[in-house]
DNA sequence: CGTATGCTCAAACGATCGTTTGATTCTGCC
DNA sequence: GGCAGAATCAAACGATCGTTTGAGCATACG
């Protein structure tokens, strides 16, 4: 036994820290053994291959996070009294209190440079395990942006994501002035990143 | 004497094809040389190393874009009439252009990298060949949206930067229809961008 | 107790990387 | 033509990469 985690979850979690800084290719697998405190061979042991750990990596955090956002999306969805950011915060929250809680702003660096990388494994990865989620929020959006057509609202969708992805990417750079607690910063945050995307998508 | 173009020219197109499809790092300079059809020894005695190399196909595009947009910028700045839209225009009609001359798309792609990796080298070398760009336009936005303070104004331009930074690295993807001209086609989209960035940053 | 199973470990494997070397070829100028 | 300097070439360098190996250790079960 280990000291208080497992092996798997060091390795996770050193390895989400290591992409972010450096990388999928920069980091190797001897730093990010030797950072979380287990030997060389455990990765190829536990997940098989170095290409295995960077889909658990996503995996990991990006189940809790698509969770969390369909479990806010179903609350105001189909609803007659729900406006556009209402839905733009069940997207854009859970996001956020990821990027606050331990070490989770370093996955939303991962998740800014695996967009950048237009690798296909590693997309059509991200799209089998995240484009449902797409689907359910661009149906209700299309719901309440009914003056928009189909490929004007792809795009804007597409706008948006970027600088969202862009934007939260950046967030542990942020500072947050010493007289607004976290939980303050987190809402001003929020409602800026929410009122931005509002005027992007809604605009005539 | 080489067929038709010269070996330091061919070593940077290739480049910057290569490092737009597998990254900095994941294009070798094997890779690199046989697709240019030179010798693998030609980088370091022309670039000096493969560090140098990345900074000069950053230099050859983003110096002309640079002087492009500043150019347009010219033509605009600190006149009564002049709306955001023409601001912004100044700023995405030129990058839109370049992306659509011979392989120019593929920068954009290279510059979407280049923001996703956290590099401090890379971000410096950034930061002076394009720092001085977003300063002249930022004071333009400021003087075109007095409603809003310094830290806000930023905030919207990060946000803005972020969307067009990633629309542009997709640009090689989109669809044009068989019926519209390039001409139209680029017409059409720099007029989304425009829309959409004016949207964001000049919302109450 | 003995053994089977899951895990960890140091060491080595072959491959590939960026870079350097020294010889060879090409080019322009007297 | 001959020579100097620039450019190209094949070959090798040391380093580092992801992965594999086989022995060693721990734990749990009969």
């Amino acid at each position: 036994m280990n000291s208080s985690t497992s092996t798997k979850e060091r390795i996770l979690t050193a390895a989400e820290a290591l992409f972010a800084q450096r990388g999928f290719d920069g980091a190797s697998l001897r730093q990010l053994t030797s950072a979380a405190g287990v030997n060389l061979a455990a990765v190829n042991y536990h997940f098989g291959s170095k290409e295995k750990l960077v889909e658990q990596v996503f995996k990991r955090r990006l189940d809790a996070l698509n969770q969390h956002r369909l479990a806010e999306l179903a609350k105001v969805a189909g609803k007659p009294a729900t406006r556009l950011e209402d839905v733009l915060a069940a997207y854009i929250r859970p996001a956020l209190e990821l990027s606050h809680e331990g070490n989770g702003s370093l996955f939303m660096r991962v998740l800014a440079r695996a967009f950048a990388e237009h690798d296909d494994t590693l997309r059509q990865f991200l799209s089998e395990n995240y484009g449902h989620v797409m689907k359910q929020f661009t149906a209700e959006f299309a719901r309440l942006l009914p003056h928009l057509d189909r490929a004007e609202l792809y795009w804007r969708i597409d706008l948006v994501t970027g600088a969202l992805t862009h934007a939260m990417s950046g967030f542990g750079m942020i500072q947050r002035k010493d007289d607004v607690s976290e939980q303050q910063h987190r809402e001003q945050t929020a409602a800026h990143l929410i009122r931005f995307a509002a005027a992007g998508l809604s605009h005539p």
